[in-house]
DNA sequence: CCTGCGATCGTCT
DNA sequence: GACGATCGCAGGA
């Protein structure tokens, strides 16, 4: 079942720990792309130096996090790949969890035609967030995008009766060298054991 | 296994 | 004008 909207209106801690597990849908013209989100990060909002609406920066480009929860944050990083985020807490509150990895659960071949790459692990196809965005073909046309309303992508729950019932790893984000005293923060967040997170 | 480096461009100063 | 919540490749151990 799609995730409802009360679900999304927590901070943003709770929510990437309450992310682990749940699928990520896609529909591209029609076909549907499946993944299970397995590594996530919180991004805290004004007082979060790593944040980029640190200090509640707000600028075009931070606007899509501002939202009230259940909308998605899409952006630009290095000129070339996408970083796909999920907006927590009420509107105003600009805390945000970007979806580091996942692993695919259903259009695998679709998936491999989006990433052409050399390497046959299949981990490889979606463990970085650059490349679960090239994966499910997410760039700047889906940012500020309902994840409760839309059909062109939403989150639902997984079937399972493993209801978030995972071991969950918390450790330090990555690449944020720059946000001082909030660089070691343990907001990273992953499935023990899963093959697909990005690091360990 | 690991480290270093270049690619590439929208966004903000 | 500088830079980044990244990636893939090359080269060495």
């Amino acid at each position: 079942m799609r995730l409802s909207l009360d679900f999304y209106q927590k901070d943003a801690i709770t929510l990437a720990r309450d992310l682990l597990g749940k699928y990520l849908v896609r529909n591209i013209d029609g076909e549907e792309v499946i993944a299970k989100m397995v590594e996530t990060e919180a991004y805290v909002g004004p007082e979060d130096k790593a944040c980029h609406a640190y200090q509640n920066k707000r600028t075009k480009r931070t606007e899509a996090m501002f939202k009230r929860g259940g909308y998605t944050y899409v952006y630009l990083i290095y000129g070339m790949y996408n970083c796909f985020n999920v907006v927590a807490d009420p509107k105003e509150k600009p805390e945000a969890v970007l979806i580091r990895a996942v692993e695919p659960i259903k259009g695998l071949e679709i998936v491999k035609q989006n990433r052409s790459i050399k390497s046959k692990r299949k981990q490889d196809l979606t463990n970085g967030p650059g490349k679960l965005c090239q994966a499910l073909d997410i760039d700047k046309s889906l940012n500020d995008y309902d994840l409760t309303n839309g059909n062109n992508l939403y989150i639902k729950d997984s079937k399972r009766r493993n209801k978030g019932n995972y071991d969950i790893i918390s450790d330090r984000r990555i690449n944020i060298d720059y946000a001082e005293e909030y660089r070691d923060k343990p907001w990273r967040f992953y499935i023990k054991g899963n093959n697909f997170v990005s690091k360990r």
